[in-house]
DNA sequence: GATGAATGAGAGTTCATTCAT
DNA sequence: GATGAATGAACTCTCATTCAT
């Protein structure tokens, strides 16, 4: 199993500097292999190829992103809690690292259409982790029973996305994590019941 | 003054049917020449290089539409109805061009950092547009006093942006103007006053 | 039609020069530009890509070796005489070439076996001469009746080919055509009636 | 001495199904090291790079070659009998091991020309058996006088050669054997007195 | 103004060989 | 002796841009 040898993640981790560091056009192969110090024919043992990094890295990070929100959530008895915890995780941990937070909003969305895809495959876990706590909201009569749980989640993705991308174009030069509590409280009045 | 020659809109337009027909990434320059039915050196008369024709392409796009928005916003005089006729004309506007929505949410995404960059500056003009509607919003006290603007209006744009990326990526098999109400009202709900 | 225009031809005659001289492996497509005196792209405008230049070479040279021995042959009444001019036209071409010798005996063969199925379809137009030449001789009583022709002509073109190929290998250093009357006469005495 | 471990011929075994399956240029190192059920590195220990691999298998494979026709030449009387028992062991050897006719034929023939040279130099015991048994023919009297023996040898190799090229390219879908006596009588007539 | 043939820089990937274990 | 993870050199082809006509 490649993926539990040190320099896959390795790999993976010089991929996320090399790519925030010169933008996805100009993160060649060599570079990659260069920053994770390897030679490049051994990034072919532990990737199939060049997008295969990409998707992986994607999912890797992707993947405990899920996990913490996921763990973060586990003991909150509202969705509405559940819902600010989320939108505030997010944030946070965008915040924590800067490299990823450049690759994530801005340089992966510069991959092809096909690379595009495999990374809406990698997020879909994620939408479901916002349907799950629409649903439950819905459910409790925390929300409104006529919500659209496909739009409100579109939203509150669209609305999250939308603000760390704003805040990585603008340098980061602001406290993110700070504007979690008003972001969440616009969205949550949008759904519920009043 | 190149703009008001016929070639220049012919290369536009030819432009937005050879992305949303080969994507952004097989959209060469001589296949943009072929359909605006040009030599490839003709395009160099018009525009000063690749990136010149995607900007112009974007410019004259988005331009005609903030001005229709604006057009469809005049007579009105709460700040609800403005944003709710906003949603409704973004999303219409989209599904009545499919080459250009393609080529708006999904084909120039692959553009470069700094092509990107230079279109958000364009999208400025449209941003300050939604900022005014909330403005007034929280002068008229429609909206909440305490409105932060700036993140009010990245939820509106990311709401709407989201929306209909992924009515694009499903193939734009629903009718999306249909939505623009429901979103429009989960967005108010979130701004209004109770 | 690219056939007609002069790069096309100065293309393959530097990549016979560039092959001879650098042999199969080490005749690079920017060594094959070099020699024609033209810039790598240059190449792609008159040829799919390389192993396309290899086939056209073949088909080009080949094709003007058919015809010319073709009208060699055309005057001459009986096969036995027919058969005597294709070798000593077949060895006259290729000493008369040298650089063309080394590529089709040597230098081509190191192609695969996906291009060589390419060359040998070209080649059948040849096989077909001889079989021709073959079966009028059989059919004017020249040769056996019951001469397998297949084998006949896998003798003949087996022999003259062994023949140039043995004498590329000893770098050409004696008079090849000189050696066709002997040829041709071993060959045909292994047709005859007594 | 390497020769006579188990593992050398095991590698060279290993080599021939190699190319055999996957053809010269797709029968990479490990692929010959995983038939071999060896590492790649044990290779090394055998052979001194993978050219060696090649010529070796060459040599093993054509040393015992000559030696059966050696062997089933010994008692015959003429060498007209020779002749015809040389061409039936050539092809009936080959016929009983297709990997190696593929190899032989095919295969082998894409290497470089240093490679083929040296394959040549193996093959040269070959000519010369075929040379005693024409000088021998010349001696007693059974061919003409005035016979060039070595255009003869060319005749009979590439005549030969060029059948089992001819059959291999067929896949083989025809009796090879049964074509020996007719190929051997062309031959000799072609040398005989008459 | 319009043409389109020509340019040439630039990058992902393979695979024979090595060497520390 | 045997292993197999790691190495890194090497090459085809694309396409934005130019410029002589």
């Amino acid at each position: 199993m490649k993926r539990n040898k040190p320099k896959y993640h390795q790999i993976i981790n010089a991929a996320v500097v090399a790519i925030a560091e010169n933008g996805y056009h100009q993160a060649q192969v060599s570079k990659i292999a260069k920053q994770a110090g390897v030679a490049d024919g051994t990034i072919y043992l532990y990737f199939k190829n060049k997008e295969d990094i990409l998707i992986s890295l994607f999912r890797e990070k992707m993947g405990s992103f899920v996990e913490e929100i996921q763990k973060a959530l586990a003991g909150k008895s509202t969705a509405a809690e559940k819902l600010m915890l989320l939108v505030e995780h997010h944030f946070t941990m965008l915040a924590e690292d800067r490299h990823l937070a450049v690759v994530t909003q801005l340089e992966l969305r510069q991959s092809n259409k096909e690379l595009r895809l495999k990374i809406n495959a990698v997020l879909k876990e994620y939408m479901q982790l916002i349907d799950e706590v629409l649903k439950e909201g819905v459910e409790k009569g925390e929300f409104r029973s006529s919500l659209n749980v496909l739009l409100a989640r579109q939203m509150i993705f669209g609305t999250i996305d939308e603000t760390v991308t704003t805040w990585v174009m603008n340098e980061q030069k602001y406290d993110l994590p700070a504007l979690a509590p008003e972001v969440g409280n616009l969205l949550l009045n949008g759904f519920s019941i009043r």
